[in-house]
DNA sequence: CTGAAATTGAAAATCGTTATCATTATCAAT
DNA sequence: ATTGATAATGATAACGATTTTCAATTTCAG
């Protein structure tokens, strides 16, 4: 899971931004690590590598994605913001383990179509969601 | 909408806990009060009656009517913890509109089942579930 | 090339929430 | 009822994730 650097330059030009040694670095390490990491992730794994960026750097660097479309910021309760990578992949929803952590992911079409449903009858339009489910793995249920 | 003083009483005694006047006051402005409550919310009404309560009592308290199932906590990501009383109360899921911060609530049972059959797909066992609708309520729609 | 404007990094500030700890209240056993 | 062990309270300090500040540096349009 190569970053596409033609994808970030777009982004940055397009709300005429500057394209930063720090904002490459960090696209990148972002691309290549796992998903729902966090700020404090980015930041151990981007110092491994390279004179090292600053961890106010990576906060705002990872907001900007997130205003220009290439992230998306998520809370799972733990008291950290985690970070999503959006391009080049389709919406999905999360299954938690809350014994280990683990976290797998999912979509599924009929309860997309059934918010639509519901949001009709409120007379609500959806503009994005979060649907999380909350349990144990088949790992953690054996012990 | 009045508290049931022998719901609090019975969970109070259940987990071995003590019956206090704070506790019963808080149980009491908690079930009279809007759904989806902060702690700082509660605090300020309870303040406005009686003697007063220490901020930390009002988090300690929601944090144990938590634990003992009398409330749930809910992140809706605008940094504040929310409290939902629910004794007498079915599980519901939330749509929230993202400009006037109204919450209306529904349930879905096809919804939840769907959720079954994913878990199931994953090996996992749902012990609880979010599902969270952000975008635009009618009025603010119109405007 | 140049310079205005954006970005960076280190440190300090914020802010919601939790821990500390001396004092006070509760309740089971007498 | 009275005790006394134990739990709960409240004021304050601590905490931890995130944001802000601001001087120094970097980017990029002209």
């Amino acid at each position: 899971m190569r970053a596409n650097p033609g994808l970030l330059q777009s982004q940055i030009a397009k709300n005429h931004l500057k394209l930063t040694r720090q904002r490459r670095e960090i696209f990148d390490v972002f691309a290549g690590m796992a998903r729902h990491v966090t700020a404090e992730e980015l930041y151990r794994e981007a110092s491994r590598k390279g004179p090292g960026i600053g961890l106010s750097t990576i906060y705002r660097t990872l907001n900007l994605f997130c205003r220009v479309g290439l992230a998306e910021a998520r809370q799972f309760g733990d008291g950290h913001t985690r970070y999503d990578p959006i391009y080049n992949k389709h919406h999905h929803d999360h299954l938690i383990c809350t014994r280990c952590g683990k976290i797998a992911e999912f979509e599924n079409l009929a309860i997309e179509r059934l918010q639509e449903t519901v949001a009709r009858k409120h007379r609500f339009v959806i503009h994005n969601h979060k649907l999380e489910l909350y349990g144990l793995c088949a790992k953690c249920r054996e012990m």
